[in-house]
DNA sequence: GAAATAGTTGAACAATTGCTCAATTGTTTT
DNA sequence: AAAACAATTGAGCAATTGTTCAACTATTTC
């Protein structure tokens, strides 16, 4: 009895054909991957992580967020570009100071989910 | 009149005394973050996102995962391990074949918040 | 208008990352 | 026991990342 699901060699064809039919379904298109992994990237960076979390009840201006984490101002200031591009932050500018807030619910539930994750082992 | 939390210059103490306070409190403790972080930086990856994808309905075995990628097993295995030790996946041997699986319904819910959030814009 | 201040930007650097290649382990088949 | 095969592992490499430093812009204050 043959099992077609089995039994083919690795280097040609799949070894559990029906399984990986399934999986390839369950993945998304790469435009979409891309801009997930990269959304992923963002928060996979304590000082970023430490930002968001800064930022997660009131806006801070870069100056305080500098002082709060320790950083100089270059360092703040490059890391908030990456995550206005990644949309997570916003900002206001108000004279010669800029302040920044989350720009999306999300990220609050993600680190949430995460924060999950992490703690339940 | 005199406002206790501003008007201070930066580099001594924060501008905003209050604000920054508050966001002291919503910084978890470095241990959690650096986990945090690390959970979030493998998902920070389009492979290893595919191989989460491919792996949440149903599990595969590392030579499925590396013809469904076009990936040689060897990478295949690397970032297999990398997500063994993060705990995003967990494996059970059988002969010489390795069968992956997700390890963390948590797992799915973070792909799927994050699909949201790069979707909604 | 000059000095001071908050923030931004680009170059440069060490550190990290994802992959390849080659060697190795462990299991099955002959 | 030898050959074949799935998977793992370590070294090495190009590419990317996070920070610092220095130069710069823009706004406020004197």
């Amino acid at each position: 009895m043959k099992n077609t699901s089995s039994a083919e060699t690795c280097d040609v064809v799949y070894v559990h054909k029906e399984n990986v039919a399934a999986a390839k379904k369950s993945i998304h298109k790469l435009e979409t991957l891309q801009g997930l992994s990269e959304t992923f990237k963002v928060l996979g960076d304590v000082t970023r992580l430490k930002i968001c979390l800064a930022l997660a009840k009131q806006e801070l201006c870069v100056c305080d967020i500098a002082a709060l984490l320790s950083l100089s101002e270059s360092a703040v200031s490059h890391q908030l570009r990456i995550m206005k591009a990644m949309r997570l932050v916003k900002h206001r500018k108000e004279g010669k100071m800029a302040y920044y807030m989350l720009d999306d619910k999300h990220i609050e539930d993600l680190i949430r989910l995460g924060v999950r994750h992490v703690s339940e082992y």
